[in-house]
RNA sequence: GGCUCCGUAGUUCAAUGGAUAGAACGGAAGUUUCCUAAACUUUAAAUAUAGGUUCGAUUCCUAUCGGGGCUACCA
């Protein structure tokens, strides 16, 4: 990359001019503002205690050196301490030449043999899966994609949430009030059954509480007292000693749960290499407390439980293990932790999980590390912000949160209603039509989501959000469309454009050299997406880019272009984008169509 | 209360400590005998407050105000 060459110069010309030498982080090197002239800048500020002279004497010093250095730089200038650097255009041409044919440009090949692992969705099975899973599941499938070209083995893994004394309220719920019922008699999706019973729980549960206050007991004492969690209580102790019975159950209606997660996932387009159960993790979580028990690392309270002591670090004391013996969400985590890593040594184990859990992930990196395993130093939470309603947030108990697949049928029919609107659908036939209201609907959605910083939180108003103009996905998948077309049209009027061969001469308009310049920074996106985990980067990238070209093809003529040499350019730079954007959108898990 | 994250146009989002804080939607005004007008052009509009560090602060530090999250023998 010319990058590192301009820091390696700037470096000697320091050195050269000043009799200084320094370190390339040291250099502040960045893309010259569009209102100014130059395709780089140097910004001299820092060196100005070395160079001991103004910032423009200084920045002229360097600038004449990396003119006489480098052939490709053509000129520059210097505003106040801004050396702004201008490339040859035919440093421009032969990137464009060269790069539009690689497949492979802006990707890296393959590092290490060992993998990051990276766990997302993680549903639990007492609920559908709602707005905030699918932020989840988009963030986790994108930078799975975004990790792989930046030359990492991924392993995709999904750990289901499917034991726990939630999942018992549910089954008990179904045990007291089911009938019987199952998705195939209800017409229900799965895990929108259970969905209902864990909602019917709860509803009982509370008027018990209420019940037990007004016979004159504290909140915390109902809480702890009402009977259909004292019940739940019994199937979690059943359960864990494997009553055959409450094991029947559980399986009959994880089942249920599974499928339904299924069709969501399969829908979303998303998917993992390696499903992992937490009911299949406990035990091993439990034998390393006990372990670290053995070894005094832990300690045991005089009603049994067992709990790990952060407070010279710190924090609390956290429970490890309750005094009936069952064990809790951190016993689950700590052994899948090490399940995994015995299953595939990760250089690394990301864990895209929503912020609320940022201390439950301190936690469990520190509870590693005091149980002596050395890899807790690689145990990376990647903790996203929530999505907030208009009307404040998600509660799943409470019927305020926007399930996933009601989503995804409100964006489709909203997909088809405008597109029909603008008659686009008009020659296509119904399965041809279909598939582009769901490319359409998906990429609305998925961009919507993942053009935001992920550690932001975010709002979602499912009114306003329906927007398939502007910096939206459609908008993208648009200008993907019409490339595609202008270069059927080029085939069709007989423009031998594939295997030509353009004039690396030819000097280049304002607007073909911006458009070429954002292909250039596809590289360095790349990159940062995957240094900083960000699937927004792809996204503000891939917008910028389709925005530039709009404004390039709107400006220009393409096949109109009399020049032969011009339009070949041109031809070149469309089809170089349209790669891209389609490569772009692909890392962030959004289809492009060839026409809408 | 303690810990923690966040306050940027009317709204939703950008901006490795750098130049005149960018977009989009919404508002106002335009572009179509011309490669798809889901497009393009023009325009008004913002860094919560007060200090500090720095050549330079939306960015770093402190305080205040406002909002979210955590602070479970739920996951």
């Amino acid at each position: 990359m010319i990058e590192t060459k301009l820091l390696e110069q700037t470096c000697i010309a320091v050195s050269k001019l000043y009799g200084h030498d320094l370190n390339h982080n040291s250099i502040g090197l960045e893309k010259t503002k569009k209102e100014i002239t130059g395709d780089f800048t140097i910004v001299v500020f820092p060196l100005l205690k070395i160079s001991r002279k103004s910032p423009e004497a200084t920045a002229a010093d360097i600038g004449t050196f990396l003119q006489q250095n480098m052939p490709e730089i053509k000129e520059f200038n210097v505003i106040k301490g801004f050396l702004n650097l201008v490339l040859t255009d035919e440093f421009w041409m032969m990137f464009l030449v060269i790069q539009s044919v690689n497949p492979e440009f802006g990707f890296h090949k393959t590092r290490s043999e060992r993998p990051v692992l990276l766990e997302y969705s993680s549903p639990n099975t007492n609920k559908p899966l709602h707005l905030g899973h699918i932020r989840n599941n988009l963030l986790g499938f994108s930078l799975a994609g975004i990790l792989k070209a930046n030359g990492h083995k991924v392993v995709k893994v999904n750990l289901v949430n499917d034991r726990g004394i939630h999942i018992c309220k549910s089954m008990l719920a179904y045990m007291k009030w089911g009938n019987h019922e199952t998705p195939a008699s209800s017409g229900m999706k799965g895990d929108h059954l259970i969905g209902k019973y864990y909602v019917l729980f709860d509803k009982h549960y509370k008027a018990q509480i209420k019940d037990l206050i007004g016979k004159g007991l504290t909140g915390e004492e109902a809480e702890r007292q009402a009977p259909l969690i004292t019940e739940a209580q019994d199937i979690l102790r059943k359960w864990e000693a494997k009553d055959p019975e409450t094991v029947g159950l559980w399986k009959l209606m994880n089942g249920w749960a599974y499928d339904g997660f299924d069709v969501t996932y399969r829908r979303l387009g998303v998917d993992f290499d390696h499903i992992y159960y937490e009911s299949e993790t406990y035990l091993l979580g439990k034998n390393l407390v006990m372990e670290g028990l053995g070894k005094g690392i832990l300690k045991r309270k005089e009603d049994g439980s067992i709990w790990a002591d952060l407070r010279n670090e710190g924090l609390d004391e956290k429970l490890l293990q309750r005094a009936d013996g069952t064990s809790v969400y951190m016993t689950q985590d700590i052994g899948t932790a090490q399940l995994r890593y015995d299953d595939y040594h990760p250089l690394e184990m990301i864990y895209v999980v929503g912020n609320e859990q940022n201390y439950h992930f301190d936690v469990l990196k520190r509870v590693l590390s005091m149980l002596g395993k050395e890899y807790s130093t690689h145990v990376n939470h990647l903790s996203y912000g929530m999505v907030e309603l208009p009307e404040g947030k998600m509660k799943s108990r409470e019927g305020t949160v926007v399930d996933a697949d009601d989503l995804m049928d409100e964006m489709f029919i909203c997909a088809e209603q405008i597109t029909r609107e603008l008659g686009k659908a008009n020659e296509l036939s119904a399965s041809e039509a279909e598939k582009l209201f769901n490319t359409i609907s998906l990429g609305a959605l998925k961009y919507f989501i993942l053009k935001v910083d992920p550690k932001k939180n975010m709002m979602f108003d499912p009114v306003e959000s329906i927007d398939f103009n502007g910096n939206t996905g459609p908008f993208i998948q648009y200008t993907y469309a019409r490339i595609q077309s202008l270069l059927v049209k080029a085939d069709a009027a007989g423009i031998l454009w594939k295997d030509a061969k353009i004039p690396v001469h030819v000097p280049l308009l304002p607007l073909e050299k911006e458009t070429i310049k954002r292909l250039y920074q596809f590289m360095e996106t790349v990159v940062q997406a995957g240094e900083e985990h960000s699937p927004a980067i792809i996204a503000n990238y891939v917008f910028d880019l389709a925005k530039g070209f709009n404004q390039f093809y709107q400006e220009l003529p393409v096949l109109k272009e009399e020049d032969p040499s011009k339009r070949l350019l041109r031809i070149c730079i469309s089809k170089f984008t349209g790669n891209i954007i389609r490569r772009s959108m692909k890392l962030l898990g959004i289809e492009v169509p060839e026409r809408m």
